[in-house]
DNA sequence: CACGAGACCTGTTCGC
DNA sequence: TGCGAACAGGTCTCGT
């Protein structure tokens, strides 16, 4: 579930903007320790050890769901699946439940990952471009103009749907920030991408910066026990609010599923294309 | 090449 | 009440 804002939220706490946690950047790693194997996505775990050891945490950032940690020679870059999250500590006494992979920094603290449902990764790299370089434009850079989005989503048949959680087309948007993006464009989920007009296709782009924004702005969103401290669940449209009446225009919300995942639109807002389901 | 389905996971919720 | 099945979702892999 972490997308964007969530991932972008985790990047600025780490970067110590806020002030809940000791800071990280310009930290010495002293060990690195792994509790569960499968969250490593670069082998060999020796490689791990004897590489991290000694170097510093120079910068922090984001691109896509992924937050990137550039130390002095190489990378270390998390994507936190569905359930992962990261945090900073003291470091004492044993990890909690669900800790995956720990980074020891001097003179006592740890970064750790912690995730439940093990769908998180973590990559070392010597070019960070070795792990992102298939992703999308980032939507909330300029560089991604109005004109490129349209040329771009003028040449998919795919649905609206799919195309826009594809990481390859844009990079950043989940389940919950595209239901979103597209009750604010009044775009239904199932319209072929490349039946949009210009304006219509500019519109979107508005509504995926809009929808971007204002989850980084409330902290992210935070659903179920995963992910703590946003509060755009409480601003949400559509997203998990099935038979709720739409903010807009009161019509009860609809859920359907597309792509094998759970959708949700306003049947009003959001009219139904010429060749639906 | 483009796209869709299945696998990977586990805490929570739902149904009998 | 209790237990198992279904569900949720990001991305990789495989098949069409």
């Amino acid at each position: 579930m972490p997308e964007l804002p969530e991932v972008e939220t985790i990047a600025l706490a780490l970067r110590e903007e806020g002030h809940d946690t000791p800071p990280v950047v310009g930290r010495k790693i002293q060990g690195v320790r792994l509790l569960w194997k499968r969250t490593l996505a670069t082998q060999p775990w020796e490689k791990w050890q004897s590489s991290l050891i000694g170097q510093s945490i120079n910068h922090i950032y984001r691109r896509g769901k992924y937050l990137i940690l550039q130390l002095s020679q190489n990378n270390v870059l998390f994507h936190l699946g569905m359930s992962g999250d990261l945090r900073v500590e003291i470091d004492s006494g044993e990890p909690a439940k669900h800790d995956r992979f720990l980074l020891l920094l001097e003179p006592d603290l740890r970064l750790v990952f912690n995730d439940p449902r093990k769908f998180g990764r973590v990559w070392l790299a010597t070019d960070p471009l070795e792990v992102l370089s298939t992703l999308g434009p980032e939507p909330l850079n300029t560089s991604l103009t109005p004109q490129d989005f349209y040329r771009h989503i003028h040449q998919r048949k795919r649905q609206l749907k799919p195309l826009l959680i594809d990481q390859k087309f844009i990079a950043g948007l989940g389940n919950i920030y595209t239901d979103e993006a597209l009750h604010a464009a009044r775009l239904h989920p199932l319209t072929p991408a490349h039946t949009i007009s210009q304006q219509q296709a500019e519109y979107l782009l508005d509504a995926i910066r809009q929808v971007l924004s204002e989850g980084i702005q409330r902290h992210g969103t935070s659903i179920d026990w995963v992910y703590q401290g946003g509060e755009f669940q409480n601003h949400l449209r559509v997203y998990q609010r099935t038979g709720e009446p739409c903010p807009t225009c009161s019509t009860p919300i609809e859920r359907i599923i597309v792509a094998q995942r759970g959708t949700h639109y306003c049947p009003s807002c959001q009219p139904c294309p010429n060749n639906p389901v």
